[in-house]
DNA sequence: ACTTTTTGTTACCCGTGAGTAATATATGGG
DNA sequence: CCCATATATTACTCACGGGTAACAAAAAGT
């Protein structure tokens, strides 16, 4: 019989070996892991002692790393930002039309939104952070909205996208998009790049002057971002 | 001083007077109260206990009239549940274009989602209930999509939407739909009906045949469907 | 008026899981 | 080799809140 729960791939603490890692590297296994039970399970019936487990440790040792289950929760939330947060920073670097960056920013964000941490930005709860914590939420989220707001803006400004009220434009969209976050799972029939490709036509289809269809091969070539892995400034 | 907490408007337990009242009109009144709360503050932070204090009672009183937290919250889903079904059986009946059944199915359900008990179908957990609830949920939530794709598929087959997959844009609709429950609330600028009219609009013109702008005064004229509270036909 | 039933209260139980204290064991430097 | 520090463990505390038991007081039936 196999012991159970023995050496999980994930877990750089493989009961007696190589346990000399960075710290860092173990808080972000913790982090990796935690993300992992928080969805499957919800935050509240989720327990610090299954995280643990699952890692081979203990409870206790988390707070070597963490101060309270709270903490952890933000960290994951805020590595899902920081996602977020760089793919916006590679679209607002780039020169295109609103429409354009708009587009962009739909198959970026709905890429991230099939990950763990970036589902943890809509399935987790604000209100079971800190105070301090919930306001970085908020104010994270804010800026999320307005970058939806800008984009569209510009793109009335610029003509590639017919006049409407940027606000509620702005919500249909990331509201469609945050709900990837909801529903996507591994394994499914959707590869999350089908899905981001269908939602970035979808989306803003409505919006566009001219429908997708007819304007295929455009001026500008690169419609989908990539993630900034490596420095690449074309 | 005015005594805290005394006569909430909405509760048939004002503390000296007329207890007397139907047992299903209390229950329907712990269950107003209990999604307040639950959406207020989530279903794990939020205790019966204050459930019951803002009801002028105590929390063993609620267990007259229900078995546990959880039967509380899956009822409030279940009422949330009965508007839809009715609103969907109202479009059901009507004969108009697969177009025009999706365009008064956005509106009713984006209005819904502007309710509380509207809310509670998107903001509550399922993995809160008991399996066998949970279960009802998940087949109520497939039968609401099922229904989108229908009638974007009659829309297809009846021309009055352009071919798309509609398991897709049924996605997309309904996430856009679903995530008014998570950022309306009353006292906003946006009113239930102008995000309904804008939405209704908004996520059903990229599927359009003719764009709305263009086919501004169509054969069916009316692309709303109010609920069947008046026989107002205009 | 009396009993019975329904509905409510007070006082309690108790499982759970976050967080802590005391302690042990690696790890690494001198 | 020994000490200092970081890291982990075992064994505990303790607040919280769902749920129950025992009892009280209305309502309703007869």
């Amino acid at each position: 019989m196999t012991d159970e729960r023995t050496a999980n791939d994930q877990s750089p603490w493989m009961p007696f070996e190589n346990r000399r890692r960075a710290r860092d590297e173990k808080r972000e296994a913790v982090l990796r892991m935690a993300v992992q039970v928080f969805l499957e399970q919800g935050y509240h019936r989720a327990t610090l002692n299954e995280v643990a487990e699952r890692l081979n440790i203990t409870k206790p040792a988390l707070y070597n790393y963490f101060r309270s289950k709270d903490e952890i929760l933000f960290e994951c939330w805020a590595l899902g930002q920081e996602q977020v947060d760089d793919l916006i920073a590679v679209i607002n670097r780039s020169r295109q039309s609103g429409l354009g960056k708009l587009r962009a920013l739909v198959h970026a964000y709905a890429e991230t939104m099939a990950t763990d941490f970036g589902a943890s930005l809509v399935r987790f709860d604000p209100r079971d952070l800190k105070p301090h914590n919930a306001e970085k939420v908020r104010a994270a989220k804010r800026g999320i909205d307005l970058t939806f707001r800008r984009y569209i803006a510009e793109g009335i400004a610029d003509g590639s996208i017919k006049p409407c009220d940027p606000k509620l434009a702005a919500f249909a969209i990331a509201g469609s998009l945050n709900w990837i976050g909801h529903w996507y799972q591994r394994g499914g029939s959707l590869t999350p790049d089908a899905i981001a490709d269908e939602f970035a036509i979808r989306l803003t289809d409505g919006l566009a002057r001219r429908s997708v269809k007819k304007a295929s091969a455009e001026a500008a070539p690169a419609p989908r971002t990539r993630k900034p892995t490596k420095g690449e400034n074309r």
